[in-house]
RNA sequence: GGCGCCGUACCCAAGUGGUAAGGGAGCAGUCUGCAAAACUGCGAUGCAGCGGUUCGAACCCGCUCGGCGCCUCCA
């Protein structure tokens, strides 16, 4: 039974869908006027995490995913390039899908435009203001946060405390300096809409109110995002659903905590961020590779709590992975008979699941379940020493590629972790390149199996300088040999 | 000022009242021409600090300290 942090109720509480096997659930993507850093990257993957597991424990999920591409800083942002909004927004958008497939996160359901709402905003902005809970001033609207008692139980605020803070320069015409726009009137030149009130656009909140009820109704399962919407966003989408409709809006509020570098949250104003796309860049390993070290790393720890981003971190992860890759290569291989211990190695995959299983379900405690797949590991390991039929080999692999799955770890295939077996000499003849693998890389590799050719006929000759010299020059390029007991040679990075 | 998150070994990180998982890094050993991988062993008398509750606390309560965030756009 799968429990989850509310922050609604500030308790962790069982999950219980509103219809039986099934889940709606809406998250708020992001606004598309630049490319997405890490901590874009650590949200979308705790919901994408989040939707797996819900898949795994036998739940259809209906997972909403939205694009604000109407909005004051994508207005700057085509102003100073010139171009038009929706210029600006099809390109990060765009981006948005390139960066987080390479991280292996899967699309939404759906995945909606503000732009694509107008109609839906409109009328939920009219009937917020023939029940009382909204005015216009000039062409604006404002919700009255006054009318809706409730206001400040998500982020558990009181309005009097949020007056206290209140800065300086409010708006004379709102009512109550909390009061927040739902349609604002635009300026010449700027996106806008027919509405009621005159030209106009939407206000930032009311838009995932108005598609998560048009795709998932006015009550949902789960909605989900960054901490830092609790407040306002959050708030303020409780507070115009709930208004609006009278019913309960989201039964779940979850959050991820975020991404620091140096103990500082990641953000564009203090210039400490790192784009996706950026890390891929710089990698010194492969894209696929890449993808499973990010994700790796953003799930080593709780999704509640900071990260700390880090090369450190980032060489740890890909350390990690390495022994599991390094697993699989050996499971891989003929050999390791003997007196195979077959049903020792069903336990330890049961007891892997069911450890696995255990902690995903107490509030998806990723790291506890990457724990309890390094436990499988090394079981594994220890069973190999002994070893395994064939089919245990298989099986052995094929579990820690459906627990895997749910993490979308350990999806990549035998070859692509960089670990490669250049046959014995006598072999060579025989092409065992990847068909999967690039062209850049494939030549890449066609030189270090050179090398290690001419390594194996160097050790063959007793001509163990030789072979060293060309172990530390692969060493140097970061290339790892590994001699195995038949006379090949492993190689990895 | 209000509200919230976090604080466990060199690093990451479990544990949520019964006497500190796991991984990475490091060191030592087995194996190896040498390495690598794998395996074995070592590694916090202590869980930010101080009090309290309890037979017993990292876990519960109180206070304090430290880091971060939200209250303005923010994943």
């Amino acid at each position: 039974m799968l429990k989850l942090f509310n922050t609604l109720t500030g308790r962790q509480e069982a999950f219980e869908s509103i219809e039986p096997r099934k889940v709606r659930m809406y998250v708020c993507g992001v606004t598309v006027y630049d490319y997405c850093h890490i901590g874009h990257a650590r949200s979308a993957l705790v919901f994408d995490v989040l939707r797996r597991y819900l898949e795994y424990s036998g739940y259809t999920v209906t997972f909403v995913k939205n694009f604000t591409d109407v909005d004051d800083k994508i207005i700057k942002r085509a102003n100073e390039q010139g171009v038009a909004c929706d210029a600006v927004t099809a390109k990060f958008i765009q981006a948005y899908h390139e960066d987080m497939g390479k991280l292996g996160i899967q699309a939404a359901t759906a995945e909606p435009k503000a732009t694509e709402h107008i109609g839906d905003i409109i009328q939920l902005t009219e009937r917020l203001i023939k029940k009382g809970l909204a005015y216009v001033v000039d062409g604006d609207v404002y919700f009255e946060v006054s009318k809706y008692p409730e206001y400040g139980r998500l982020s558990k605020r009181r309005l009097d405390d949020l007056q206290a803070g209140a800065r300086v320069d409010v708006d004379q015409r709102k009512h109550h300096p909390m009061d927040f726009a739902l349609w604002k009137s635009s300026k010449p030149g700027e996106p806008a809409w027919e509405s009621p009130w005159g030209l106009g656009r939407p206000g930032w909140h009311i838009e995932c109110s108005a598609m998560s009820i048009r795709h998932l109704g006015e009550t949902f399962d789960i909605h989900g995002g960054g901490m830092d919407l609790i407040f306002p966003h959050h708030e303020n989408e409780i507070a115009q659903s709930c208004g609006a409709t009278g019913k309960e809006f989201a039964r779940y509020w979850v959050h991820n905590g975020f991404v620091q570098i140096n103990k500082e949250k990641m953000s564009k104003s203090l210039g400490n961020f790192f784009t996706i796309r950026e890390i891929f860049e710089k990698s010194e390993w492969p894209e696929d590779i890449t993808g499973e070290i990010l994700r790796y790393f953003l799930l080593s720890t709780h999704y509640h709590g900071p990260l700390d981003f880090s090369d450190q971190a980032l060489t740890e992860a890909k350390n990690a992975l390495n022994g599991f890759y390094d697993l699989f290569h050996r499971l891989s291989e003929a050999g390791g008979l003997g007196e195979g211990d077959d049903g020792s190695l069903r336990t330890a995959v049961e007891r892997a699941r069911k450890s696995f299983i255990q902690t995903m379900d107490d509030n998806l405690k990723t790291s506890a379940a990457i724990a309890a797949l390094q436990g499988l590991r090394s079981d594994v390991n220890k069973l190999l020493g002994v070893g395994l039929s064939t089919e245990s080999r298989q099986a052995a692999r094929q579990a820690f590629r459906s627990l895997g799955v749910v993490l979308g770890l350990f999806q990549l295939g035998r070859w692509d972790f960089n670990v490669c077996v250049v046959p014995k000499p006598a072999q060579l003849v025989l092409n065992t390149f990847p068909p999967a693998v690039t062209i850049a890389r494939q030549i890449r590799e066609t030189e270090i199996d050179g090398k290690v050719a001419q390594r194996i006929e160097a050790k063959k000759r007793r001509d163990f300088k030789r072979a060293d010299e060309i172990r530390a020059e692969l060493k140097s390029l970061g290339i790892t040999l590994e001699d195995k007991p038949d006379g090949t040679t492993r190689w990895k990075r």
